[in-house]
DNA sequence: GCGTTCACG
DNA sequence: ACGTACGTGAACGCC
C-alpha cells in the first residue's frame, strides 16, 4: 500500500521554533524553526519513506469557523513575530524539496488534512498525519494515523485507534465530543464549564457521545450536571468548532504530492540564503552515495560533464596555442616541506576561454625548467592559493611575474570572517554547485595554503573549477567596490609576499642555544624555589594547580571578585600579589622564561631550515581586519617588550658581512588615521606640529599646561589613546589603568568632550554597523558584522567595538601593504640588491648589501610615506643594523 | 580539540 | 543585568 504523509506546518514549526535556541543568520533573519522542521521532516522522510507528501498551513484570513463563532481563537497569546517571519522560508525550502504546500482561505489546515486523509483512504493510501497537538487525533482510523510531536526535536507519539483506546479510553470520533465538553482554551473553545480531561473521558465512556450526554444531563448529579444543563448549546457549538472538515473543497492532484527528489541547486540556493551549511553538507553527503543519478538531478551546468570536454594537449603545443600574456589557470602539487625549498611535483594549466587544458607530472629533473618556462611566458596567472606557486616560480627564476586572479584572496575581500576558503565552499557560495565527496577531497583546501598530495588531473579539476568560480565571484568583487584594492593591493601583495618568504631571514642558532643555556639554569633554580615555598612539587605551567597552590593552600587572597571560571592566575592577576609574596614573584619570572625557552628559542631552533634561514609565512586571508598575520614560525610576536626576551632577536642576523638590516617603522600610525578619518582640528593639529601625541592629549583632556604633564599623566593619555582605537569601555580602560571603573569612564568623558569630532566619527561608525552590519576602511576594504544582529548584549556591544576599531587598524593594514609592495617593486626595478623581509603590522625590514644602506633608507621612507595621502602625514623611524636586536 | 596564558602590533 | 577594550599565533594542560 502507498504511503501519503500530511503534515500541519504550522502546527510543526510552532514546535520546532520552541524547540530550538534562537538562530540568526548573518543577515538577521531568524531561522531556528525552520531549521528544526527540517530536521524532523528529514527524519519523517527517513524513518516512514513516503510515497506523497504535502504540508498544510493554515491562512491568515478568517475562517468559516469565525464566521459561526466570532470569538473563535480571540484573545489568543500573539504568535512572536520572528516565528512569522519563518514561515515563507519554510515555504521556499519546502518549495525547493518540490513538496506540496498546501492552504486554502477560509479553511485551516486541519480542514485540508482532513480532506486529503479521506480522500486517500478512497484511492486506496495509507495516511499518516504529523502535528504538533493533539486536534488531529479525531482523524485516526484503520486507514490514518497520526504522529504527535511532543517536547524536543525527534520526539514523537504515533497514534492508531488501539494507542488512542489505550491512551484516552476513546474512540477518534469520540475524541470530538471529548473536546466540546472540555473546550480548549487556546482555540478560545468554551466548552462545558469544569469539565477537563479527566471528567470528560468519564462521561464518554458512561454515554458513548455529546449527544448522549446532553440528553442524560438530568441523570448526572451535583455542580457537573449543573452546568452540563446550563451548558448544553456552548458544548454543542464547542464540538462543532473542533470537528474538523472532512470535506472541504480544497483542490489538488495526487501526481503533485507525489514525493520526488529535491532541485538541489534551488535548495542549495535557499539553504546558503539560511547558513544551514550542516544541511548542505548532508546534501553532499548524500551526493556522493549516488553519484551519478545527483549528477542528473542537479540539473543546470553539469561541470561534471564540461571537464570530460575540455581539450588536453602537451605543454609546448599549449606555449603555442596559448600566447604570452593570455589569462591562464594555473594549480600545482607540490612536496612541502616547510624546512626545505618546496619542489613541484604536478600541474595544470587551463585556458578556459579555448577550453584548453595542459596536465603534467613532473620529474625532479625537469621541474624546474618546467616550471621556469611557463614563468617566462608572463601569463595572467589565476588561481587558487597564488602565493605558493610564485614561491615555486622565485626557486627557478628571475622573472616572475605578478599574479592576476586568486580566487581564495578574492573571497577574503568578500568575506574576511571565514578562516578558510576552500574551494568547494565558494562553489557553493557562487556557483550554487555541490561537489561530490570526492570532489570535495580534492577541492578543500590544506592546513597551509599550500596543497600537497595532488594528482596532475586532481590539479586540473581544482584549476577547472577555480576559472567557474572566477566567473561568478568577479561580479560580485565588482558590485562590492572591492575591484580596486583587490588589483591594486592585494593581488600584487601575493607575489610581494611570496618573493619575502623566499628571502627569508637568516637566524643563528648558537646565539639561541647560548640563550637556552641561560634560561634552563635559571628556571631551575626557580622551580625548586617555587617547590620549596609551596611545601610541595607541582606543575607550575598548570592554571588549575598553580591557582590551587597559591590561593587554595598557601590562602594568598585573590584580589579580584572570583568570576565563574573559578581563578585565573594571569600575569595581570598575579602582579598585585607579587611584592608581598616571594612565590608569586617567582612564578611570573618562571612563567616568562618557560616561554622564552618553549616558544622562542626551542620553537625558532626548530624551524630554520638547512640553509639556516627560517622562512615564516605570511598569511594574506586570516585577519578580519586587514592584516597579515605570520605563522611557522610568527616572527610577529618576536620579544622586544622585555630586555630580556628582546636577546632573542641577536639571534636574527644578517645573511654575510657586506649586509645590513634597514627597518622602518610608522609613527602613531593608527592614531594619525584616527585623526585623519575624523577630522579633529586638535589631533590634526597635534599631528602637524610634530607633538608627543600622549603628551599632547594628556594636556588637553586633565587640562595641563604641555610643559607639566608627568610620567603618569602621559601613561594615562597613552592608554586613553589606545582606548579609542579599539572602542574602550569604561571598564576596559579602568582594567588596564589599574583604576575604577567609573575613573576610567571618566577619562572617555573627558576625552570625548575635547575630542567632539572623534566622538561623532565613531558613532557614526556604529551607525554604520548598525544599518549594513558592515563597516569599510578608507580604501574601502569590508568586514560584515553579523554581532549587531545578535540578541546577546554583550555581542551587540562587541559589534560596536568592531565597527569603532576595523576602519582603523584595517586602514593601517591597507596603507602598509600599499607600502610593501611599492617597496619591493621599487628595489627590483631599481635593480637593487635589497629585499623586503618581514613586515610586523606598522614596520618593515629590508635587509641588503650595506652599499645599498642610504638608498633602502630613502626609498623605505618614500614609499611608506606615500602610501596613502591622509590629513595628517604619515611619518616613519628608521633604524639599521647587522642583527634584528640592533634595529632600535 | 578547547581554554589559558603570553608574545607582538 | 549582563561582564567588557582591537587584531593575531604558539605552547601547554586537560579532556
Amino acid at each position: 500500500m502507498k504511503k501519503l504523509i500530511l503534515i500541519d506546518g504550522n502546527s510543526l514549526l510552532f514546535r520546532a521554533y520552541f524547540a530550538m535556541r534562537p538562530m540568526v543568520t548573518s543577515t538577521g533573519m531568524h531561522t531556528q524553526g525552520v531549521f528544526a522542521f527540517i530536521n524532523m521532516l528529514n527524519k519523517i522522510i527517513k524513518d516512514y519513506s513516503p510515497d506523497y507528501l504535502a504540508v498544510a498551513f493554515d491562512m491568515k484570513e478568517k475562517t468559516f469557523r469565525h464566521e459561526q463563532y466570532t470569538e473563535y481563537k480571540a484573545g489568543r497569546q500573539q504568535t512572536p513575530i520572528e516565528l512569522l517571519s519563518e514561515i515563507p522560508l519554510l515555504h521556499r525550502v519546502l518549495r525547493a524539496m518540490n513538496i506540496a504546500v498546501l492552504e486554502m482561505p477560509r479553511y485551516e489546515a486541519d480542514d485540508i488534512i482532513g480532506t486529503l486523509s479521506v480522500k486517500a483512504t478512497q484511492a486506496g493510501l495509507t495516511t499518516l498525519v504529523i502535528s504538533g497537538d493533539k486536534d488531529e487525533l479525531q482523524l485516526v482510523d484503520e486507514n490514518v494515523n497520526v504522529l504527535i510531536n511532543k517536547r524536543g526535536m525527534s520526539e514523537f507519539d504515533l497514534y492508531d485507534i488501539a494507542a488512542m483506546q489505550e491512551r484516552y479510553g476513546l474512540t477518534p470520533k469520540q475524541f470530538i465530543d471529548l473536546k466540546g465538553l472540555m473546550g480548549d482554551k487556546s482555540d478560545n473553545i468554551p466548552g462545558v464549564p469544569g469539565i477537563g480531561e479527566k471528567k470528560g473521558i468519564a462521561l464518554l465512556q458512561q454515554y458513548g457521545s455529546l449527544e448522549n450526554v446532553l440528553e442524560h444531563a438530568d441523570e448526572i448529579k451535583g455542580k457537573m450536571g449543573e452546568n452540563v444543563r446550563e451548558n448544553a448549546e456552548s458544548a454543542r457549538m464547542s464540538k462543532w468548532l473542533a470537528t474538523i472538515n472532512t470535506d472541504s473543497p480544497v483542490e489538488f492532484k495526487w501526481e503533485d504530492l507525489e514525493f520526488t527528489e529535491p532541485d538541489i541547486n534551488e535548495l542549495v540556493a535557499v539553504y546558503t540564503e539560511l547558513e544551514f551549511n550542516s544541511f548542505i553538507k548532508k546534501l553532499r553527503e548524500g551526493a556522493a552515495a549516488e553519484e551519478a543519478s545527483f549528477s542528473a538531478a542537479s540539473g543546470g551546468e553539469d561541470f561534471r560533464k564540461e571537464i570530460t570536454e575540455q581539450k588536453m594537449v602537451d605543454l609546448e603545443e599549449f606555449f603555442r596555442i596559448v600566447p604570452s600574456g593570455s589569462q591562464v589557470y594555473i594549480e600545482t602539487a607540490t612536496d612541502d616541506d616547510h624546512l626545505r625549498s618546496p619542489e613541484v611535483t604536478a600541474f595544470a594549466l587551463y585556458d578556459s576561454e579555448k577550453a584548453i587544458a595542459c596536465v603534467r607530472d613532473l620529474t625532479p629533473m625537469d621541474s624546474s625548467i618546467v616550471i621556469s618556462s611557463i614563468a617566462g611566458m608572463h601569463y595572467r596567472l589565476c588561481g587558487c592559493g597564488l602565493k605558493k606557486i610564485i614561491y615555486s616560480m622565485l626557486s627557478c627564476s628571475e622573472d616572475v611575474p605578478v599574479p592576476f586572479y586568486d580566487v581564495v584572496i578574492a573571497e577574503y575581500l568578500l568575506d574576511p570572517n571565514r578562516q578558510k576558503y576552500p574551494l568547494d565552499k565558494l562553489l557553493l557560495r557562487h556557483n550554487n554547485y555541490v561537489a561530490s565527496e570526492t570532489e570535495a577531497g580534492i577541492l578543500g583546501d590544506d592546513r597551509n595554503d599550500r596543497s600537497s598530495g595532488l594528482t596532475a588531473g586532481d590539479c586540473f579539476v581544482r584549476a577547472f573549477y577555480t576559472s567557474k568560480v572566477r566567473e561568478e565571484q568577479e561580479k560580485a568583487l565588482d558590485s562590492n567596490s572591492l575591484k580596486e584594492l583587490f588589483e591594486t593591493c592585494e593581488m600584487p601583495l601575493v607575489h610581494t609576499l611570496a618573493r619575502m618568504e623566499f628571502e627569508g631571514i637568516k637566524c643563528d642558532p648558537e646565539v639561541l642555544r647560548s640563550i637556552g643555556a641561560e634560561i634552563t639554569e635559571r628556571i631551575k633554580s626557580l622551580e625548586s624555589g617555587i617547590y620549596e615555598e609551596a611545601g610541595r612539587d607541582f606543575n607550575i605551567n598548570s592554571p588549575k594547580q598553580l591557582a590551587q597552590v597559591l590561593f587554595e593552600e598557601l590562602a594568598i587572597p585573590y584580589p579580584k571578585p572570583k568570576g565563574k571560571g573559578g581563578y585565573s592566575t594571569a600575569a595581570d592577576i598575579l602582579d598585585k600579589l607579587k611584592d608581598d609574596n616571594r612565590i608569586v614573584e617567582d612564578v611570573l619570572e618562571y612563567r616568562k622564561l618557560a616561554k622564552l625557552n618553549s616558544t622562542y628559542v626551542e620553537g625558532l631552533l626548530g624551524l630554520i631550515g638547512d640553509d639556516g634561514r627560517i622562512r615564516p609565512h605570511f598569511m594574506q586571508t586570516v585577519a578580519a581586519t586587514g592584516r597579515l598575520s605570520c605563522t611557522e614560525p610568527n616572527l610577529q610576536n618576536i620579544p622586544i617588550r622585555d630586555d630580556y626576551g628582546r636577546l632573542i632577536r641577536k639571534a636574527f642576523v644578517v645573511s654575510d658581512e657586506n649586509s645590513i638590516f634597514t627597518g622602518s617603522d610608522y609613527s602613531q600610525i593608527e592614531l594619525r588615521i584616527l585623526a585623519s578619518l575624523s577630522g579633529d582640528a586638535s589631533l590634526i593639529n597635534d599631528f602637524k606640529e610634530g607633538k608627543d601625541i600622549h603628551r599632547a592629549t594628556a594636556s588637553r583632556v586633565f587640562d595641563i599646561p604641555e610643559d607639566q604633564v608627568t610620567p603618569l599623566d602621559r601613561t594615562r593619555a597613552k592608554a586613553v589613546n589606545f582606548g579609542v582605537v579599539y572602542g574602550m569601555s569604561g571598564f576596559g580602560l579602568g582594567e588596564s589603568l589599574n583604576i575604577s571603573r567609573a575613573e576610567g569612564q571618566r577619562y572617555i568623558n573627558d576625552y570625548f568632550a575635547k575630542h567632539k569630532a572623534v566622538k561623532e566619527y565613531l558613532d557614526g561608525l556604529i551607525n554604520e554597523g548598525e544599518t549594513s552590519r558592515e563597516v569599510r576602511t578608507y580604501f574601502g576594504r569590508v568586514r560584515q558584522i553579523p554581532e549587531f544582529a545578535s540578541r546577546k548584549f554583550m555581542e551587540r556591544e562587541l559589534a560596536k567595538r568592531l565597527a569603532m576599531n576595523t576602519p582603523i587598524q584595517g586602514t593601517a593594514a591597507d596603507i602598509i601593504k600599499k607600502a610593501m609592495n611599492s617597496v619591493s617593486h621599487e628595489l627590483s626595478a631599481r635593480g637593487l640588491r635589497s629585499r623586503l623581509i618581514l613586515q610586523i603590522h606598522d614596520e618593515l625590514i629590508v635587509e641588503g648589501p650595506v652599499s645599498e644602506e642610504r638608498e633602502v633608507a630613502e626609498l623605505l621612507d618614500t614609499c611608506m610615506k606615500s602610501a596613502a595621502d591622509l590629513a595628517v602625514e604619515l611619518t616613519c623611524d628608521i633604524h639599521s643594523g647587522t642583527t634584528w636586536y640592533d634595529l632600535k
